[in-house]
DNA sequence: TATCTCTTGACACTCAGTGCCACCAACGGC
DNA sequence: GCCGTTGGTGGCACTGAGTGTCAAGAGATA
């Protein structure tokens, strides 16, 4: 009931940040448009959100927040690079089923894209996502996540692939094409995804 | 002279900020404190440096500034894994040189690597080292960088293997093992690097 | 010496972000 | 119905980053 409220007014605020910030772009908006917008005081959005910048970013990072649990989910015996392609997959999925999440998603991708501060804040969320990726991954093919460079480099090709498929998704017109340039980018990963693990003796 | 100048004032402005922020910390330190320290005022500092992260990520960015023009100059008929691992070399070469460049660089790097408003700025810079490389990796080969993915991914795994390298040789103690550390992170990547390029048709 | 240029310092300003306090609702006990 | 507690909110003042502007000083040239 009090979190429905809080949720409530988290909307509010983001739904008038993101529709300010992807028309007149980031740097020329202010926090105090946005409150005038949403209607409330300047303290309450900085109690809901970090920064301008988390207004963005959060949209995207709780739309990722599955891939991890998925990854977790993938049967042990399956290669990396089809494990990883379904986890990338997941927030996807939310976004081939409805066009108009899916609309608004590209609208944000394209606004981090085209604004450094916002993508310097995007890849710092990614660092997180690569640590608890890469510790998945070491569990799963029991390795020292400190010692192996596997891990983390897995975890960081599989972010890779998910930015260039942003990228290309973002750049063209037709989101039919997503699986197809997901599989186009880990194609490129997968033959060091499941390389058969030259690092193991030289740790 | 008047260049020698300027270069001799960024200096000192560089050195009074590395010095404070590497003992007190990122936060803990404000422009007013460093260009006290300098014997400068303020507007001088954001005249010789964009912010102050910047300060602290131009040090390395200065540092790793060859790498593209090292890629540039290998042999056209080289594996991508081997030109891409001795143009990462460059910036290392200038630390098992020097040891105090080493160690100075060093502490700049646990600096950037605990300091997430530092990381951001430092992954920023990447995207700009990520396109002109990958803007090389497809002059190289002969390749379309808007719709085939493998010069961006290239890069990409490129700077993947750097971070790898730099997050290993902060968290030890040897400097010895540059090049074994790098040795292993390219290992890893080498077989998406040099892939017989399977996505081309499709593009 | 007059002038032109380049750099610096000083001041004022905008804006992000934080700490603090007073206010107002909902809730439970007497 | 009156009370205290709890939680969210708005207002206010403050720090600190970053920018625009202008006047003053150093150095080179005619």
């Amino acid at each position: 009931m009090a979190e429905r409220k809080r949720q409530l007014v988290a909307d509010e605020l983001r739904d008038a940040a993101l529709m300010l910030l992807a028309t007149k772009g980031f740097d020329a908006v202010t926090v105090d448009e946005i409150v005038a917008a949403a209607g409330m005081s300047r303290r309450t959005f900085f109690r809901y959100f970090a920064s301008k910048e988390d207004v963005v970013v959060r949209f995207l990072a709780d739309m990722s927040a599955g891939i991890v649990a998925e990854l977790a989910a993938r049967p042990p015996a399956e290669p990396p690079s089809v494990a990883l392609r379904h986890a990338v997959w997941v927030p996807f999925a939310a976004c081939t089923d409805r066009p108009d999440h899916s609309e608004r998603a590209r609208v944000v991708v394209r606004l981090i894209l085209d604004t450094p501060a916002l993508q310097a804040r995007w890849l710092e969320r990614q660092i997180q996502w690569r640590a608890d990726l890469a510790a998945e991954l070491a569990a799963r093919r029991g390795l020292d996540p400190d010692t192996d460079p596997y891990p983390r480099m897995a975890a960081g090709m599989t972010l890779l692939a998910l930015d260039t498929v942003l990228r290309q998704w973002q750049a063209g017109d037709d989101e039919q094409h997503l699986a197809e340039l997901t599989d186009r980018a880990f194609a490129v990963v997968a033959p060091a995804l499941d390389a058969p693990t030259p690092s193991h003796g030289a740790g």
